[in-house]
RNA sequence: GCACCAGUGGCGGAAUUGGCAGACGCGCCAGACUUAGGAUCUGGUGUCUUCGACGUGGGGGUUCAAGUCCCUUCUGGUGCACCA
């Protein structure tokens, strides 16, 4: 038989969809399996073999739980609200509603052509009213809960979006839509409190599986530190400067203070400091800069001091300068430092270009030439002279401040609360209303969805307003309080939204009552496995984690995490070994890799190229390896004869089942096609295999190339579809084998092998070995002795 | 700058975690079948001065034994980046 995969792919993919064997069933008592990989955004430019390749891990590992016997919930959907699909109906003079609706299509066929095993009938659209209606129930729970809030700010805007941005989209100082550069504005928007979320979702990391380096970035993200709050009194002022600090243990070695330019305390002290002009020029010089430029130009300190007023230590009430420098931001802590340039690299290069005193308090290092941060004996320090070690002495400092009422032990963290808005039409409405009498008043839960005016103009304001305030249809309405007229909110909500709780909607997906019932979700949820891109750590990942252990504050849902597991492929890099894309030109499209090789040659090749998690260049010419594989695989269907067992390839079948099981479950799915290739190496080697073993043989392919197995499994009357058999198991006795071959060793050095019974006996395997390697031992004395079971024999002599 | 990961034939990559380096695939070489071969089949294919020696970015070390562990160094990737 020949793979003729034109004549037999949507044969069975149609066949699957009308036995309906992959949707799955609410309430079964199988054990549950829930899979889920990233939903995509459907994008005009149609799939890429990313995308496969994202799909293809859980795909294989799906079906294989399927055939163990484990109610399978694999669903996938599109995240639809974005800014490229409005943008580019603005281009095309056409509505976005209706460019989804076909990129969806376009999608749904480009991947049932692969033959993935979603469940189809559980497909959903964050752009549908009876989707986005629950993400909104969302925002109005969090708002109810004070989490989502309105704050002026400095924030990131990009100009040619004309959006704002979170902290996280503009990473770089870029638009992370048009890459353009972000300039800072200052601006009335919508926050999450996900900073009050912080420490559980950094403790939450410790009862999950994920990837290492999926941990580790979302601690940095995170960035919890702690330290300590000291409060330094500003001489000639009532005014008390307040700190963070990690090191409070150096508290005797500040030589200065520095405050961001945008603090506060500068209007406040405004007629004690007599160089005001001189500061107000700086501010501005900062301001003009992006933060990006702030934070690249780390080389070159800037700075003012202020004159007029200084800072004073509370522990010695020695009188400190205080500069204003943009080397600390009004982001994080309290937007001002005490400085010590003795053991902090920052400050050091600050002191030695201002001339300002170094005094060491740690010794171990030799300040004169840089800053030293490591450990060692406290000097100079008052009660702490003597300690020596980091931990002691900060503990002892903190008690001190916290007696003496300078100061408390305090946290930090890198993570801000999320900018939770865009000024944009293709985005869920932020469900509030504006009212002169009663300030900000949430939609009444009945009145959701609000829906998007259907309308033909959407093009973003000016001045970053929302498209949606210029319809006074949509603005003008009701004060749902006190009934008096009163003012829509206009922003919509950033593209992560729909994305932060997608996976609950898999359980219930048209429920109309609640986000999911509760039944199901108990039954279904956690999702055990979840893979996607490392681009979506930091971002879709924390967020949704947050959602979700709100969700779980409220009793909607019953695990405190989402995600049981998670893991990442690995890009594919173009043919040059490039990143793909179409600027270089390198980009690879899998509709007509499915229409030269057929969806199971795709499908193979990409799990074959290499660690799935690793990148690796597309080649053009190993995809015929993978070609070649399954032309094989079906032609063994001419070398069948008779049932049962070959003698021969009894335990290259076990061994086979055995890898191709265990390799699945650690996603190497390379060294599983690897084994299979080496199988029918092996039986087009011997001539000959049985019918059950070719049907063995189909269920171990068939999550990598069900249509071929599919086929080959009818051919050989296999009982009724091969994707729903039982996956081969292996028998472990029969994966031993009977006599092995053993490396003799002289000095570590291979110089011969022996084929001995399995079982053999210490002693008998290094009497052999000598045997073998009798000539060579002539003259010399075995000294020792060495034998790993299974493995080898070496011998040490002299 | 800091952290993490990686570096293995002409190429993509294996190596049960300290035990035969180069599985499997591509490519290449030779042969078979062919009007033909970018099809298929068979055999070969790390390097060299080939009964041997060398060989996993470089240098050093631990060990009977190192791709694997330790130190050092170079290169590439990813993340964070004046976070106090």
């Amino acid at each position: 038989m020949k793979h003729d995969f034109k004549q037999i792919e949507k044969k069975w993919q149609d066949k699957w969809e009308s036995e309906h064997i992959f949707e799955a069933q609410d309430n079964s008592s199988k054990p549950k399996f829930f899979g889920l990989v990233e939903f995509p955004y459907p994008s005009g430019s149609g799939m890429h073999v990313g995308h496969i390749k994202a799909y293809s891990g859980l795909e294989v590992v799906s079906r294989k739980k399927r055939m163990q016997g484990y109610n399978v919930l694999f669903p996938i959907g599109f995240d639809a609200f974005g800014l490229p699909t409005e943008n580019s109906a603005i281009k095309f003079n056409t509505h976005p509603r209706i460019l989804t609706d076909a990129n969806i299509e376009k999608f749904t066929n480009q991947l049932k052509k692969v033959g993935f095993s979603f469940d189809w009938t559980r497909t959903i659209d964050t752009t549908e009213e009876s989707y986005y209606r629950w993400t909104q129930h969302i925002f109005l729970e969090l708002f109810k809960n004070g989490l989502a809030y309105r704050d002026t700010a400095l924030v990131n805007y990009c100009p040619h979006c004309k959006v704002v941005l979170s902290n996280e989209d503009s990473q770089g100082g870029k638009c992370d839509i048009c890459h353009n550069d972000i300039v800072q504005k200052s601006k009335d928007v919508w926050y999450l409190r996900i900073t009050k979320y912080a420490d559980r979702l950094l403790e939450g990391l410790e009862s999950v599986d994920y990837l290492p380096q999926v941990k580790q970035q979302q601690v940095n993200w995170i960035g919890k530190s702690t330290g300590a709050f000291v409060n330094f009194r500003v001489g000639n002022t009532d005014e008390t400067l307040r700190i963070y600090t990690t090191r409070p243990d150096t508290l005797f070695g500040v030589t200065f203070m520095v405050i961001a330019p945008e603090h506060p305390m500068l209007e406040r002290c405004r007629d004690k400091i007599t160089n005001f002009s001189e500061l107000e020029a700086y501010r501005e010089e900062c301001a003009k800069k992006t933060e990006f430029q702030r934070t690249q130009l780390n080389k070159d300190k800037t700075g003012v001091r202020i004159d007029g007023i200084c800072g004073i230590n509370p522990l010695n009430n020695k009188e400190i300068p205080i500069y204003v420098a943009d080397y600390v931001m009004m982001g994080y802590g309290t937007g001002a430092i005490m400085a010590v340039p003795a053991h902090d690299e920052r400050d050091w290069e600050f002191a030695k270009k201002f001339g300002i005193d170094i005094i060491e308090v740690i010794k171990g290092g030799d300040i004169s030439v840089e800053a030293y941060a490591g450990d060692g004996e406290m000097v100079n320090s008052d009660f702490l002279n003597g300690y020596n070690n980091k931990k002691d002495s900060i503990k002892r400092m903190i008690e001190y401040l916290e007696e003496k009422g300078i100061g408390e032990e305090g946290v930090q963290y890198k993570m801000k609360d999320w900018a939770f808005n865009r000024q944009r039409y293709w985005g869920e409405p932020i469900p509030i209303v504006h009212c002169e009498h009663c300030g900000m008043v949430p939609v009444p839960e009945e009145e959701l969805p609000l829906r998007l005016p259907d309308v033909k103009n959407f093009e973003p304001g000016e001045g970053g307003e929302s498209p949606l305030a210029k319809i006074p249809e949509f603005v003008n309405c009701k004060c749902p309080v006190c009934g008096k007229p009163a003012k829509r909110e206009t922003d919509t909500m950033p593209q992560w939204a729909g994305s932060s709780w997608y996976f609950l909607r898999y359980v219930d997906p048209k429920n109309d009552k609640c986000l999911a019932d509760p039944e199901k979700l108990k039954y279904w949820m956690p999702v055990d496995w979840y893979n996607g891109g490392m681009e979506h750590v930091t971002r879709h990942m924390i967020y949704s984690r947050f959602w979700h252990k709100f969700l779980y504050d409220m009793g909607e849902v019953n695990t405190e995490e989402p995600y049981a597991k998670r893991t990442a492929q690995g890009l594919i890099l173009g043919p040059d070994g490039e990143k793909m894309s179409k600027s270089r030109g390198n980009v690879v499209d899998p509709n007509e890799v499915v229409e030269q090789y057929g969806a199971d040659v795709l499908r193979t090749y990409i799990l074959f190229m290499g660690d799935y998690g690793a990148a690796a260049p597309w080649n053009e010419n190993s995809i015929k390896g993978c070609r070649r594989f399954l032309d094989r695989f079906c032609g063994l269907t001419e070398l069948v004869k008779g049932e049962g067992v070959t003698p021969e390839l009894e335990a290259s079948f076990h061994k086979t089942v055995k890898k191709v099981n265990l390799d699945i479950d650690e996603m190497k799915f390379n060294t599983a096609i690897a084994a299979m290739m080496t199988l029918i190496n092996e039986i087009y080697e011997h001539g000959s295999l049985t019918r059950d073993e070719l049907l063995t043989f189909a269920g171990i392919l068939c999550p990598f190339a069900p249509h071929a197995a599919e086929e080959v499994w009818e051919v050989m009357g296999g009982k009724g579809l091969c994707s729903v058999s039982e996956f081969p198991t292996w028998d472990e006795a029969k994966t031993e084998d009977k006599s092995i071959e053993i490396v003799v060793q002289l000095m570590g050095k291979l110089r011969g092998k022996i084929v001995v019974p399995a079982d053999i006996s210490k002693d008998d395997a290094i009497a052999l070995a000598k045997e073998a390697v009798a000539s060579q031992l002539e003259g010399h004395t075995v000294v020792k002795e060495i034998y790993v079971p299974g493995k080898l024999v070496n011998l040490v002599i002299k």
